[in-house]
DNA sequence: GTATTGTCAGTGTG
DNA sequence: CCACACTGACAATA
């Protein structure tokens, strides 16, 4: 859909021509996923949906377009919402960034003995020029190793510590029978007798007596209600509520407004979902599919229904709204527009950043995996490490109470380090981070890595256990946990009523190949509303505490996900009729409109008259991973681009993939975009720009999407098609994603890449129009989750590579799928040669407008 | 220096 | 084969 230069008219609007078809013959992958194990998941689809939908996938005289360039000015997307946050300025860049301040030479940091000359970082790219100097220095410089790079341990005692402490997310049940293990009345108020405690200027002595003698919050409720008044003035200034976004200075009771609430308050709260990878992959052996790294397979059933729709979570962040009669403590004046974008670009662009790191230090020790070592080193530390040199962290300084700048809820993070450097989880190791109020130390966040109490109703409540008491740890034996430390922070939130953050970590299916198989997501604000002592799995007694979700803040999208059952809006099973691995639904929750039909070719289709060069493939026989062997790797500059678990390590201007010429086998790590889609997407309406694709499983950053697939035109071919030319791509054209990337698509130039082979405008377009696939739904944005990037595998031309979108950041559930479509303004001409003008509704801060 | 803390990656078990 | 449990190493903080 992508023209630019003066070739073709281009519509940002998909429209669908009509005449499409669904001819294409399926394509057989020898891969890993069979066509049994779609209809696997079909079978679980409620047969009525099923059958209606069958009618409705290609219904014979229903088609139903709607009129070209019809773009409303509504935005789809709310400013700094969602995937929309655009990436840093210059300026803001250099704002934060430490490095004025510090003069840190990165090498001599990690590795005192062999100091290079000093570095000086000012944005990521020059991070991460430091990492490939650190990892293979060009020129003399001795080269360094990811393990050069650890500091060396000192002499750690080892043994001395491992110990868990901190459980949580007890059932419903556990509940009911601790309570008759509940200490009764041995309480005594850690706040002393006085509710003249609460202020500032108490005595000290209080936390001290708040120690070891509570045992339940409900005994001294009464006591402290005084308390709760006069505590919550000494906080309230700092107290963020999102909901109260829109209504600062707000005190007491906010009316609910359901029409602002972006309908997540109406939902139906039921324990009726089927998640695949708890429940049935015992009975389905068949879960291949869908697998990478943080999937899960979400099976609808036709009871509960799906509220959401494309702009689930921009629509909900935008309108966030206080919700019953809750009382709110008041909270900041609202920042403005410019500043939360602003944090919001901070906290994407370091998170872009440390993963690139992550995934480059990941790189390097997979590459040594055979060679040397068996085992890895943890690339989180030492990605951190070199990260911290360089870089300021978001929102430094004491931990916030509240919502943190830049963060939103639904939000996903790889590494628990990565909570830290947004700002959101102080600890690098706790799971209860907190801060000094005054004479009170309060509970900021929580990182829960059970799971919810899912019952009926009431999925907004968390039961988190504390930590502390020796459980796990070697050679002692476990104890009652006490009141202490984040215990005693959250204990005191509970009495001063103080919002604390929930992060919910999760592991993921497993696998060998998938590499980590934990994430973290951040569920909002949450409530402390009691807590108890009952005992814990080892008998001893722990603390736990009441969580309960404050309302009016955006649902979470796996919760949704996992919630609904049937996909509301359903009218297309599968638009791939078959011919993808995992089938692709169609979605729309605005109107009757269906998608079009179109031939679906998983793949690009090359027409005969273009001869492709025949590819020379490599010969390796074990695995691609020895670089000095593997002429796919030599091509790539000396390395596999992807990481084990299927990401892509940096943009480049060309990846050589392993193709069918090549010796090695198809789990070859240098073959990742060929096998074809890896996650549950689905087609939907957006509000304003036509249909989107998203998808229903988490997508982590550098994961393979989809290919942009159609015909291959010459340029001439290309130009007569301009009556509907809204789905060419112009190869060559999708280098410079700059917006994207910013720091890191120029830094292509060390001595691994292949820069030299930069893919020229070649003279080809894709065209989607009549024959394509996932790809030509994806939208536009001036700050996408998502970048094209060329490979080459089954052919040498490289004129011609396949157009491979991969993911750029941790893409929440449901979220839209976007990259930039790198129009040049006043470069797109119609058919009379005029110069074409077409705004942009992307609605990022970096949006110019103008989509061309 | 020490105690505390929980993750991460690998290994073992059912 | 898969899910889960367990373990050693680890780094940062109070």
């Amino acid at each position: 859909m992508v023209t630019s230069g003066s070739r073709g008219v281009v519509y940002a609007i998909r429209d669908f021509p009509p005449g499409c078809g669904r001819l294409a013959a399926p394509i057989n992958r020898s891969g890993e996923h069979s066509v049994n194990e779609i209809s696997g998941l079909q079978k679980n689809l409620p047969k009525a949906n099923v059958a209606n939908s069958e009618k409705e996938i290609f219904p014979k005289n229903a088609r139903k377009y709607y009129p070209q360039g019809r773009v409303s000015v509504i935005r789809d997307f709310p400013p700094f919402c969602g995937g929309n946050a655009p990436p840093l300025s210059k300026e803001e860049r250099t704002e934060r960034t430490s490095l004025k301040n510090k003069d840190i030479n990165l090498v001599t940091l990690v590795s005192e003995e062999n100091p290079l000359e000093k570095t000086k970082c000012t944005d990521g790219k020059q991070v991460i020029e430091a990492v490939r100097d650190v990892i293979a220095p060009e020129g003399s410089a001795p080269i360094l190793s990811a393990e050069d790079i650890r500091s060396k341990p000192d002499e750690h005692a080892s043994g001395k510590t491992k110990k868990q402490g901190a459980y949580e997310a007890s059932s419903r049940n556990d509940m009911k029978e601790g309570m008759h293990y509940m200490f009764e009345n041995s309480i005594k108020s850690p706040f002393g007798s006085s509710p003249n405690e609460f202020d500032s200027k108490s005595k000290k002595a209080e936390d001290k007596d708040f120690q070891t003698n509570l045992s339940d919050s409900s005994a001294f409720e009464n006591e402290l209600l005084e308390n709760d008044r006069e505590s919550q003035e000494v906080l309230s200034d700092r107290w963020i509520v999102p909901g109260l976004m829109a209504s600062a200075q707000l005190h007491g009771k906010v009316t609910f407004n359901p029409d602002l609430a972006g309908g997540s308050s109406k939902r139906k709260r039921k324990k009726s979902f089927t998640l695949l990878q708890r429940d049935n992959t015992r009975k389905n052996s068949s879960t291949k599919w869908a697998h990478q790294g943080f999937n899960q397979v979400v099976v609808w059933d036709k009871k509960d229904t799906f509220h959401g729709d494309g702009q689930y979570t921009n629509d909900s962040f935008a309108q966030r709204s206080c919700s019953n009669d809750v009382s709110f403590p008041p909270c900041q004046t609202s920042t403005g527009h410019n500043d939360a974008m602003t944090s919001r670009n901070k906290v994407r662009e370091a998170l872009r950043l440390f993963q690139a790191i992550c995934r480059m230090l990941l790189q390097e020790e997979e590459s040594k995996l055979k060679e040397e070592r068996k085992t890895f080193r943890r690339v989180d530390y030492l990605a951190v490490k070199i990260f911290k040199q360089k870089m300021e962290f978001v929102n430094p300084g004491k931990s916030i109470i509240g919502l943190v700048p830049g963060v939103e809820v639904g939000d996903e993070f790889q590494y628990f380090v990565e909570l830290n450097i947004v700002g959101l989880h102080r600890p690098s190791q706790a799971g209860i981070d907190y801060v000094k109020q005054g004479e009170r130390t309060v509970a900021t966040s929580i990182i829960a890595s059970g799971s919810y109490e899912d019952d009926l109703d009431n999925s907004d409540v968390l039961w988190y256990m504390g930590q502390g008491g020796n459980v796990m740890q070697k050679g002692k034996d476990p104890e009652d946990q006490k009141l202490e430390r984040g215990n005693l922070a959250l204990a005191t939130s509970k009495v001063v009523k103080n919002p604390v953050r929930v992060i919910h970590g999760e592991t993921r299916s497993s696998g060998l190949s998938e590499g980590r198989c934990k994430a973290y997501v951040y569920d909002g604000l949450y409530w402390v509303e009691e807590f108890k002592q009952e005992p814990g799995p080892h008998g001893k007694l722990v603390y736990k505490f009441k969580l309960v979700r404050i309302p009016g803040q955006p649902e979470i999208a796996w919760k949704v996900v996992r919630k609904s059952k049937v996909r509301e809006g359903l009218c297309v099973h599968d638009i791939s009729n078959g011919k993808e691995i995992i089938p692709i639904c169609a979605i729309n929750t605005r109107d009757a409109e269906k998608p079009p039909t179109f031939v679906y070719v998983p793949r690009m289709i090359y027409p005969d008259w273009c001869h492709r060069t025949p590819s020379k493939g490599c010969s390796c026989i074990n695995g691609c991973s020895q670089s000095a062997k593997c002429s796919c790797v030599m091509k790539n500059g000396g390395d596999i681009p992807y990481n084990h678990n299927g990401a892509i390590v940096l943009p480049k201007p060309l990846v050589y993939e392993c193709g069918p010429t090549c010796k090695c086998p198809p789990s070859c790590y240098n073959r990742v975009s060929q096998h074809g889609i890896r996650f549950q997407f689905e087609v939907f309406k957006t509000k304003s720009k036509g249909w989107g694709v998203r998808s229903l499983n988490s997508i982590p950053s550098g994961s393979f999407i989809c290919e942009y697939a159609g015909e291959i035109l010459e340029d001439g071919e290309a130009e007569k098609r301009t009556g509907h030319d809204e789905y060419l791509f112009d190869i060559g054209n999708n280098n410079s994603d700059s917006s994207l990337w910013d720091d890191l698509s120029t830094i292509m130039h060390d001595a691994h890449s292949s820069f030299h082979q930069v893919v020229p405008d070649s003279g080809f377009t894709i065209d989607a129009a009549r024959v394509g696939n996932l790809g030509r739904f994806i939208n536009h944005s001036c700050s996408p989750n998502l970048y094209a990037q060329n490979v080459l595998y089954d052919h040498d031309d490289e004129r011609i590579p396949h157009i491979m979108l991969f993911a750029a950041e941790n893409i929440p559930p449901l979220q839209e799928l976007t990259y930039h479509y790198n129009y040049m303004v006043d470069q797109v001409h119609d058919e009379n040669g005029d110069v074409k003008k077409k705004s942009c509704y992307c609605g990022s801060s970096k949006c110019t407008g103008r989509l061309y």
